[in-house]
RNA sequence: ACAGUGAACCGGCUUGUCGCUGCUCUGCGCUGUCCUUUCUGGGACAGGACAGAGGAGAGGAAAGUCCGGGCAACGCAGGGCAUCCCGCUUCCUAACGGGAAGAGGUCCGCGAGGGUCUGUUGGUGCAGAAGAAAAGAACCGCCUCGACCAAGAGGUAAGGGUGAGAAGGUGGGGUAAGAGCCUACCAGGCCGGCAGUGAUGUCGGUGCUGUGCACUCCGGGAGUUGAAAGUUCAUGUAAACCGGCGCAUACAAGAGAGGGCGGCCCGUCCGAGCCGGAGGGUAGAACGAUAGAGGGCAGCGGUGACGCGGCUCGUAGAUAAAUGACAAGCAUUCCUGCAAAGGAAUACAGAACCCGGCUUACAGGUUCACUGUACUU
């Protein structure tokens, strides 16, 4: 938890099991967008926050193009990801881009930062609703 | 100087902040095992997604996945047929459909040069709404006979028009008119001599000579799959259950289910299991996997591709997939401007087992050799 707090982002923040990835987007996890940003959320037991990006080949053909985008997404999520806190339990979280167009990093920061206060805003209306 | 041709090469740099993936070293108060043995200790080894330090981290095409090879697993008595690939010569190479040096034809360019094609005098088939006729050719024409003319009979590929192609072409002789019928030259084939490793070239002989396409034919080659290959460990475990077909044993009856040998046939071998249903488990880790037909340097051999021995260098290894994000400065090019300066642009593109090629994309730049034009001395 203590690695949390710094700007990191070191393998166990990752997620790459098969197994996760398939029940993540088996449906009925919520998902919160900010065009061409969007982000599907369900929360685990590992009790830390782990990401996964994903730009398709339908949008961009050429490699070059989905790695920039991704990298900008990595950042943007790595130099923002306080905006979770604070943290209750574990979440595991899917940024897929829906564009065929590139955005300045300036824009990417801010579509990143706008969906995670709404994941967090939501996570918080459920605990209450539970609570 | 300008325009161009052919090769070879480069394809941004520096600094700062915060990050990512391996590697090495050190530490560890974290985890595991073991030792010591009674201390609420000490020690050893290993691990780690832990901490610190150091150092490394996309390409000339990493791309398309079009060829070839390594590597791996499985397969492999033999014969025939079919299928697919290659096709001027010699050489290079691990190999190639790649490369080098050459040969002949043809097209483009003033030129340096560039593009393209090339096994096959054989056999079979086809060749339009052109033409008389498309290979055993007579429509018109020409000539002979027909006493002359005409009908008719015969000879004839010089001329006409058609066509990509009309009996190799042109001139002369010859003839009733004509024809490689004869002859000279030219293009090609065949035979022989000479030169060349060879494709071919050249000299002599030989009247041998229609075009295109497809198939056939000739020569050479091809086992299948493809790193999601495959090996090991972990997890789970099922040689279980139900149905069908078959084998074995005993009396009788009958002759094998299923499979291998690339696709088929012959032949041959294995053979007690095979097929379906229902149901269960994993989808993790390590190896493969980064030292290789490796790069650089000069030397020697070769026209060259390339080869040989010598010295030297250490150079990404991810796995839902790292190699970055941001900022500043520099460099190059373009635009505006007298200038100072300002603005814009900096390509194509991202390793995935590894090599050799091919093809395609590409801002800008460098070097060498050569060609044409103009000018100066």
């Amino acid at each position: 938890m203590d690695s949390v707090g710094l700007h990191t982002f070191s393998k166990a923040e990752r997620l790459c099991s098969r197994k996760v990835l398939e029940e993540l987007f088996s449906g009925g996890h919520p998902s919160v967008s900010a065009f061409p940003l969007r982000a599907v959320f369900m929360p685990n037991d590992v009790g830390l926050v782990r990401i996964m990006v994903s730009v398709s080949k339908r949008y961009f053909k050429r490699a070059v193009l989905r790695n920039r985008i991704k990298r900008q997404l990595r950042e943007a999520y790595r130099l923002q990801k306080e905006a979770l806190q604070p943290l209750d339990g574990g979440l595991d979280i899917a940024f897929l881009w829906s564009s065929n167009e590139t955005l300045p990093t300036e824009k990417v920061f801010q579509k990143m930062r706008n969906i995670l206060c709404r994941i967090q805003e939501s996570r918080v209306e459920k605990q209450t609703a539970q609570g």
